[in-house]
Formats: structure tokens, sequence, C-alpha cells
DNA sequence: CCACCGTCCTGGCTGC
DNA sequence: TGCAGCCAGGACGGTG
């Protein structure tokens, strides 16, 4: 599940297209393409690749005319192949490029999304800020849990929030934060709160820097897998104490956790 | 504002 | 060995 690291590694990867022309594009889902699958191909036509950059979890190619946003969702791919390559079963819309390539999604479970739009902001207009953008600050983080009653786990999902953060990253930023995935978001004292920021900003530049997380999926080269500490770690001691990570479901999303590192209940210590 | 549920999909897993 | 059935997972829409 392509979440913010490896949604940047993707758009870093695809720099390459920058100055190519799209030449047509066909939908062999229709359902991949909201903005409709029958005017994607004449309209794309003739365009010119500008930049390819990441919003939340959107690849956004800037073309010379309109914007080209895809979401990967859990199983989605972007392939670049010669257009004489063998054509690929899970293929939901391929883009004829300049130079007798093709840009291929790739998709088994069809739930990614391909837009072509005007103004990107129709189909990202509705997302939080950017948790590593200079303007992200601690303040301006505060200011948003404030009064937020819902689980930290299920806020740290809710993409207007927050853009970019999915399950992997979720767990483990409340891990390194050593915060319950059930605490109230506005129960958070001060300090709580730098530690969530902190680990959010941390957890994601560690993933980037790592490449992205490879876990089932074999559609990135990154490593971050390896230093994962709670995800898809239940049943496995906690890297710092030793307990078994546990699993439980919040907002029906699976949900990894250290029950000692992660208390629910603040343990007051006496001074 | 928040919780919860159904929907979309299919590969991969479990259980028999 | 084969097959039926279940389920994860992000986003969104609907309901209470």
């Amino acid at each position: 599940m392509p979440e913010l690291p490896e949604v940047e590694t993707y758009a870093r990867g695809l720099q390459p297209l920058i100055g190519r022309r799209f030449l047509g594009a066909r939908a062999l889902w229709l359902r991949s393409v909201p903005t409709g699958p029958d005017l994607l191909g004449p309209r794309i036509a003739g365009q010119v690749v500008i930049d390819v950059a990441r919003r939340g979890k959107y690849i956004v190619f800037t073309l010379s005319d309109d914007v080209l946003l895809v979401h990967l969702k859990m199983t989605g791919e972007l392939v670049v192949a010669p257009a004489a390559a063998p054509p690929d079963p899970h293929a939901r819309v391929v883009f004829d490029l300049d130079a007798g390539e093709e840009l291929r999604f790739h998709d088994p479970r069809k739930f990614g999304r391909v837009y072509l739009v005007a103004d990107p902001a129709q189909v990202t207009g509705a997302l939080g800020p950017e948790p590593l953008a200079d303007d992200f600050t601690p303040q301006a983080f505060a200011a948003r849990l404030a009064g937020r009653r819902g689980r930290l786990k299920s806020l740290l999902l809710d993409q207007t929030f927050v853009a970019g953060v999915g399950n992997i990253y979720a767990d483990e930023a409340l891990h390194r934060a050593r915060l319950h995935p059930l605490r109230p978001a506005d129960s958070l004292t001060p300090d709580e709160q730098v530690r969530l920021y902190d680990a959010i900003r941390a957890v994601l530049r560690q993933g980037i820097a790592n490449r992205g997380t490879n876990l089932d999926w074999a559609y990135t080269q990154g490593t971050n897998q390896d230093v994962l500490r709670v995800f898809h770690r239940h049943g496995q001691p906690c890297l710092t104490c030793g307990t078994l990570i546990e699993r439980m479901t919040v907002g029906q999303r699976g949900t990894h956790f250290c029950p000692q590192c992660q208390p629910l209940l603040r343990l007051e210590v006496a001074g």
C-alpha cells in the first residue's frame, strides 16, 4: 500500500518523463478513470510532461494543458515499457508516449484511480497539510489536534487531517511517539503532541531515505520494511522492550502496537 | 464532528 | 490436490 514515502519514491523515479510527450491513452478498465475513460486519450494527446511531483498519496503530472493525477491505492504501479513489450494482464490504463514507449498503469485489484483535470484541486483540494512541509509546524499540528476527540489511529489515517500517512506509517509513528492508538486526539499533553509531530516526520523521512517499504508487493526497491518496529510484527518481541507486539482492529484497520511502550492510561509516576 | 457500515476488487491465505 | 470461502486495504458515500 503505497503511502507518502512510496509515492515520493515513485515521483522521483518518474522524473525522466519530464519533457516527454503523450500521444494518446486508453482505459482498459473504465472505472480506473473517473474523469472519463473515453476522454482520456483525445485530451492527453499532444501534451508534454512539465513536472512530476507528489501531493499526499497522489502522483501529480503537470502537463502542458492539464494535470494528470494517479492514486495507486494498494496495488497500483506505474511502469514505463517499450510499446512492443509483452502486454500486461493487469494493465488498467495504457498511455502512449513518444519514442515508442508506453506508461502503463498496472493494478491487479483495480482500486487505483487516474484523473485528468484542468485544476488539480478538483482531486486534491480536500487534502490536509503536507507533513514534511516547512509550514507544517508543531504549533500548526497542535492546533489541528485541538477539539478532535477521535482516536489517534483513525485521525492519522484521515487524509484531510494530514496528507500521506497510511496504515504502516501511522502505526510506526504512534509507537515511536509512545502513544496508544486509541488515545483521544485532544487528550495529548503538549509534550505528547510534540512527540507525535516529531514521530510522524521522522518515520516518513526514514521511509523516503529507505526508498519506501516493500512488503508483499514487489513494486519498490525500498528497504524500509527492515526497520519497521511494529507494523506486521504482532507476536514478535518489541524491539524496544521485548514485550510481544499486539494486533487489534481500529476503525476497520489492522493496528499494531506495543502494550508496554504505548499504554492507554498514562502511568502517574510518583516523583 | 464522529462512529460505523457497505462498496469497490482480487490475490493469497485458511480450512476442509 | 483441489476447492470453497474469507479477508485486507484507502477512500468515499450514506446513516445515525
